[in-house]
RNA sequence: GGGCGAAUGGCGGAACUGGUAGACGCGCACGACUCAAAAUCGUGUUUCGCAAGAAGUGAGAGUUCGAUUCUCUCUUCGCCCA
């Protein structure tokens, strides 16, 4: 018996998977489709921790499938459009192109390592003219069905990446990737009408069972449902407007109204363009963000109009009315009324500019005299103070009869409203998929002809140049449609857009004249079961949701609403973070153990801090590189240890004392196998008992509910148990034909987790055949005597091993019987509670 | 501020519809092998207690014969939204 070599055994069996394209996957109707995704990767160059755990994960899943018997599709494809690869080509003076295609195939061979049930042929990549060109395609066909349209609007600039970034971009007031502060910049773009499909989107959700209720909330309230009411003000002064149209979600609040406030981009901003102070005030607008974030932190300020609005319940108040920089455009009508007393923000509006607070809404335990002083009153009330309107319960009954009655007396309208917003899929970008459209000296649209299509990226640009490569392609820009002079549009498309349809192409990868052809769909659509991180629970995922809404409007051929039947959301990896005794940051790599302590390498005396375990990043320098760990210890070991310490939807923390626990319990495997060959070699004449067989049995029962369930931990806690259950039984005397059967069975059932050294193992004994799931038999599993246990008062006392389904009385009888139970009965037995073959309680 | 979720030994975590809490692993301790160490193997490991036994799943209550599991209140942490 040699150690095992996993190099060998790993690289042998890679190749043997490349060689017989054993994962390749063809249409083939008679079979059960299974089609298993995994989000697929940006090609940085490096695969991470991250991406081992996703496709890890996904692995598992597929592995199981083939053996269930299913037709599994499971592809790998790369993100390959987006800005690192521009900037690092800037950095390096290379194009993007190379610098792409490069780090795809590095890392193709990493993840090849990883000894994953690919099918390579329908590899495929979004920065390549074959999958970019559909994609100018469906753009042009949306186009048609006016899904997307062109219009000048305030976005989010990025001033780092000078671009453009949509509102899910926008974290904390900074671009999602650079981490500049966004500002407002007016531009025009082009949009996806997404918001066309709110309500769809919304319905939708209630179809996605399988999905994870967190992720459905959050698409919920992104897309952010809600009732509100339309009111016209009147309003008076020496501007040519006699009214001012509000939308409002508490009009039940309407006494409490002391101000108006309108967006400077309102219409009403028009008389005020002459006005230095008014555009003093816009600019000063300018410089804070637009999203609701930086809106709710930043202070309010406001610019006085001189205009009055009157207050449709009272004619006789008269409040004025402000330009606000808390007030969007894209919201309600861009105007809104302040009712400062219940509202934070309008309460901190009113008190800097002085505007009266008038209370109209009391809490239950408090008289009507209640007024507001300090801070808002936002929580759940009584209306006071409000004429038709007192004695309402705020703000759940109010809100809908404040509405019936203002429509009843023409005053306001019930109006909803969503949160979510048209996606902007413009980017000042070159490293993208062009969009197909040129324009004349008008600015009219002109959609690229059929026959003029793809729409190309030129080669050979100047990164270099400020703002959009492409602008500076004079060559490039000029087209002629028709014998008419155009100039191309110059932004590309966001690369969200290329991920919102690759698992349609994964399904025709090689189709030449369309996206996809209708008889792969038909038969592989919808995704069976897609893994990805939770950080696109959002973005990609109701993107995604929409594009497929988008093909299928107005096209009978075409009836995919949900790409994804199921949804799985894996945890992050995670490591401790380590800091010398300046505060900077220290790899794992530069550590090591003197007397039990962790110190630096390159000086033993300097002494490391270690904080907590978090989420891997390079800023913080507590990455381990996969290429490193599939070296030292083999990529099943990797898998292992990945799967091993938690449920795969948790974080997991990585550790050395982990990844190399995983590679020690495969060499004892392996010893183990060793035990099962010399034991079949012995060819006793019978088995000695019927453990193997019944041990056998329940562990495919159990490992099937646990990967059906997603338990992968406690699938490596029962392979332990399975190897502490045969190192011992193995010392009893089974015949031949007992171990091997039941022993290809078990490494069967494992062979989803660790595949490199059950196919080796399997090869050893000699297995031809194909790998099917082994069914149970259930008939084995049926024991005759069963423990019971026994409590006195609810209390456990002890524990009966009796025959199956024995009588009550019976098992009373041996209690009292038994001495160490019977001690506790010392009086009348009140209450017996039996629960069959499982539990006896005697209450005394 | 709102919503959602979580809390179990020294650590990661198990426990199907309420029915033996702590599976399995890590760590630790002891032992075997060894001149010694590493590796490996074996035994033990919730706490208190010599033991019998008692307590015990963030805290407090409730429902129940019985609660890690159900209900309420609170605390802490995490995530999302603001």
């Amino acid at each position: 018996m040699n150690r095992y070599n996993f190099k060998e055994v790993e690289l042998k069996w890679q190749k043997f998977w490349e060689k017989n394209k054993t994962f390749k996957s063809t249409l083939n109707t008679s079979k059960k489709k299974f089609y298993c995704l995994e989000m697929f990767p940006y090609p940085s160059g490096k695969i991470h921790m991250g991406h081992v755990r996703n496709y890890t994960i996904g692995d598992v899943l597929a592995r199981y499938k083939i053996l269930k018997g299913f037709n599994v599709l499971h592809p790998m494809g790369w993100d390959s459009f987006g800005m690192p690869a521009e900037n690092a080509a800037k950095q390096n003076n290379l194009d993007p192109k190379t610098w792409t295609e490069t780090n795809i195939s590095k890392m193709k061979v990493q993840l090849k390592k990883l000894g994953l049930s690919i099918d390579w042929d329908k590899e495929i990549s979004t920065c390549s003219e074959e999958y970019y060109k559909h994609q100018q395609k469906f753009f042009l066909e949306l186009y048609k069905k006016k899904l997307v349209y062109r219009k000048e609007n305030y976005v989010n600039w990025d001033p780092i990446d000078q671009t453009v970034l949509a509102n899910e971009q926008v974290i904390d007031g900074k671009g999602w990737r650079s981490g500049a502060v966004v500002e407002r910049k007016k531009l025009n773009q082009w949009f996806f009408n997404i918001s066309k499909f709110s309500d769809d989107l919304l319905e939708g959700l209630n179809q996605l069972d399988k999905w994870p209720k967190k992720v459905k909330l959050m698409q919920k309230n992104w897309i952010g449902k809600s009732f509100g009411c339309e009111i016209d003000f009147k309003v008076e002064g020496k501007l040519p407007i006699k009214s001012i149209k509000c939308f409002t979600t508490r009009p039940d609040t309407i006494f409490g109204f002391s101000f108006l406030a309108v967006s400077v981009d309102h219409e009403i901003a028009k008389f005020y363009e002459e006005d230095k102070n008014f555009i003093k005030f816009k600019d000063e607008c300018s410089k804070s963000g637009t999203t609701e974030e930086s809106i709710a932190v930043g202070e309010k300020i406001g610019f006085k109009t001189n205009l009055l609005a009157v207050s449709p319940v009272d004619p006789n108040r008269k409040v004025p009315v402000y330009f606000a920089n808390f007030v969007l455009m894209d919201y309600g009508f861009g105007a809104v009324f302040g009712c400062p007393a219940h509202d934070q923000r309008d309460f901190d509006f009113a008190k800097k500019y002085n505007l009266e607070i008038k209370t109209v809404v009391k809490p239950k335990e408090e008289e009507d005299s209640f007024t507001v002083k300090e801070k808002a009153f936002s929580d759940d009330g009584i209306i006071i103070n409000s004429d038709f309107l007192n004695g309402l319960e705020a703000p759940n009954n109010s809100v809908l009869e404040t509405i019936k009655i203002l429509e009843t007396r023409k005053i306001g309208k019930k109006l909803t409203t969503f949160r979510l917003k048209d996606w902007g899929v413009s980017r000042q970008r070159y490293w993208g998929c062009p969009i197909p459209i040129a324009y004349d000296e008008e600015g009219n649209e002109y959609p690229i002809p059929d026959d003029m299509l793809p729409v190309k990226l030129p080669s050979n640009i100047d990164l270099k140049v400020k703002g959009n490569p492409l602008d500076h392609q004079k060559n490039w820009r000029e087209i002629t449609i028709d014998g008419k002079k155009l100039t191309r549009e110059t932004d590309t498309l966001d690369t969200f857009v290329c991920s919102s349809w690759y698992y349609l192409r994964f399904c025709s990868p090689k189709e030449n004249n369309y996206g996809y052809a209708k008889e792969d769909i038909d038969y592989w659509m919808p995704v069976d079961q897609y893994i990805g991180g939770i950080e696109h629970a959002i973005l990609h995922l109701l993107y995604s949701r929409f594009f497929m809404r988008a093909l299928s409007f107005e096209n009978k051929n075409f009836n995919i609403t949900e790409p994804f039947e199921d949804l799985f959301t894996q945890g992050m990896v995670c490591h401790e973070t380590y800091k010398d005794p300046e505060n900077n940051w220290i790899s794992p790599d530069e550590i090591e153990i003197v007397n039990g302590e962790k110190c630096l390498k390159k000086d033993n005396k300097i002494k490391i801090t270690v904080g907590p375990s978090e989420s891997m990043s390079k800023s913080k320098k507590n990455t381990i590189d996969p290429e490193k760990i599939i070296e030292n210890y083999g990529a099943d070991s990797a898998r292992l240890f990945i799967l091993s310490d938690s449920p795969p939807e948790k974080d997991v923390q990585w550790s050395e004392e982990g990844i190399s626990s995983s590679y020690k319990f495969i060499q004892k495997l392996w010893n183990l196998h060793f035990k099962f060959q010399n034991e079949i070699s012995k060819n006793h004449e019978k088995d000695s008992s019927d453990n193997i067989l019944k041990f056998t049995n329940l562990f495919i029962k159990k490992i099937e509910n646990y990967l059906e369930n997603f338990s992968y931990n406690v699938i490596i806690a029962s392979m332990h148990e399975m190897y502490n259950f045969f190192s011992k039984e193995l010392g009893n005397e089974y015949t031949k034909k007992t171990l091997y059967e039941n022993y290809v069975k078990i490494l069967t059932v494992i062979s989803p987790i660790i595949p490199h050294y059950t196919s080796e193992t399997l090869e050893l004994l000699k297995y031809k055949d194909n790998l099917d799931w082994p069914p149970y038999d259930k008939e084995i599993l049926i024991e005759e005597n069963v423990n019971v246990v026994i409590q006195i008062n609810g209390k456990k006392r002890g524990l009966l091993n009796l025959h199956k389904d024995l009588d009550e009385e019976l098992i009373l009888k041996k209690i009292l019987e038994d001495g160490k139970l019977s001690k506790y009965i010392s009086g009348q037995i009140r209450k017996k509670i039996y629960v069959k073959n499982k539990l006896m309680n005697l209450i005394i």
